[in-house]
DNA sequence: CCGGACGCCTGTCGGC
DNA sequence: TGCCGACAGGCGTCCG
């Protein structure tokens, strides 16, 4: 489910709960995630002060004083703050019991989630060391695509969904970033202009800034954490809109499948 | 190193 | 109505 603007939405959606209360424990119902959820981040989190929230890429962030616990929501994960009496669903996996008689729930039907703890910093565990830069950070830029793209022909949607180039760029936003900045994405990686680039790194931080001022993207079951939908998904121009027309020429919006992922774009306005 | 394919899961939807 | 395959917002791993 989430992209860089749903983890993004959901951290500003559970920080305020979070900020300043102890984690009186880790409770599992279920602990087959992606990686198993060990005992082990049981006994790290368990009486612990939360000191502070942050995202990295499409992680969760929640520092403690002797590490951080590392969360991530895979496709179909999402968090939310309730009353610690709530009786849980089906899919409801992991509830970090808070010390104000709330907890921080976990639900993720398909369990492509993870929760990973890490002796400080977070940045040196082993997913985080490889990631690219913040696509809303000034790191992040035309030129830096345009280097990282030299020799390459891979499809350009794939090269920037990879998190080495760029985090947080997913299908949704791979499309919609691509359209907005007239580029095919089939074309290879290493066979646009520097130009281009600069188009395509603006449309990436554009894109996923609405989204995020919209709350995010909801397809089918993302929700915010107040159990809201995300907006943004009204504001899509290409994605899941195969057939219907371009909203700049008219022409069919089209969709294939590049590197195992559905994409859509125009095949007038992008070359 | 690079690029492509696969697998992990469950739920939903469209076609027959 | 029921079944069955295709597909879904991610990503680590393996293979050539």
């Amino acid at each position: 489910m989430p992209e860089l603007p749903e983890v993004e939405t959901c951290l500003r959606g559970i920080a305020p709960h979070l900020r300043g209360r102890r984690i009186l424990r880790l409770e599992a119902r279920e602990r087959r995630l992606r990686w198993p959820v060990t005992p082990q981040i049981d006994a790290a989190v368990a009486g612990q002060p939360i000191e502070a929230l942050q995202r990295r890429a499409k992680y969760l962030l929640l520092d403690l004083p002797s590490g951080s616990l590392i969360l991530h929501l895979g496709m179909s994960g999402s968090l939310r703050v309730l009353p610690a009496e709530t009786p849980p669903g089906p899919h409801d996996h992991i509830d970090l019991m808070l010390d104000d008689g709330k907890c921080l729930r976990l639900r993720d039907p398909r369990r492509f989630g993870s929760l990973h703890w890490a002796a400080s910093p977070a940045t040196d565990h082993p997913l985080l060391t490889q990631l690219g830069p913040e696509p809303v950070s000034p790191g992040f830029d035309g030129g830096h695509l345009h280097r990282r793209s030299a020799g390459r022909r891979a499809p350009v949607k794939t090269f920037i969904m990879d998190s080495r180039i760029v985090v947080g760029v997913g299908n949704i936003y791979a499309s919609e970033s691509l359209y907005r900045a007239g580029i095919h994405p089939q074309r290879p990686a290493g066979r646009i202009s520097r130009t281009r680039y600069d188009r395509l790194a603006t449309s990436i931080k554009a894109v996923l800034a609405a989204a995020i001022a919209e709350g995010g993207t909801t397809l089918r079951d993302f929700v915010q954490e107040d159990g809201n939908p995300g907006y943004f998904a009204r504001e899509l121009r290409v994605y899941g809109r195969e057939g219907e027309p371009c909203p700049s020429c008219g022409h069919p919006i089209r969709q294939r499948r590049i590197g195992q992922r559905s994409s859509f774009y125009c095949a007038r306005c992008q070359r």
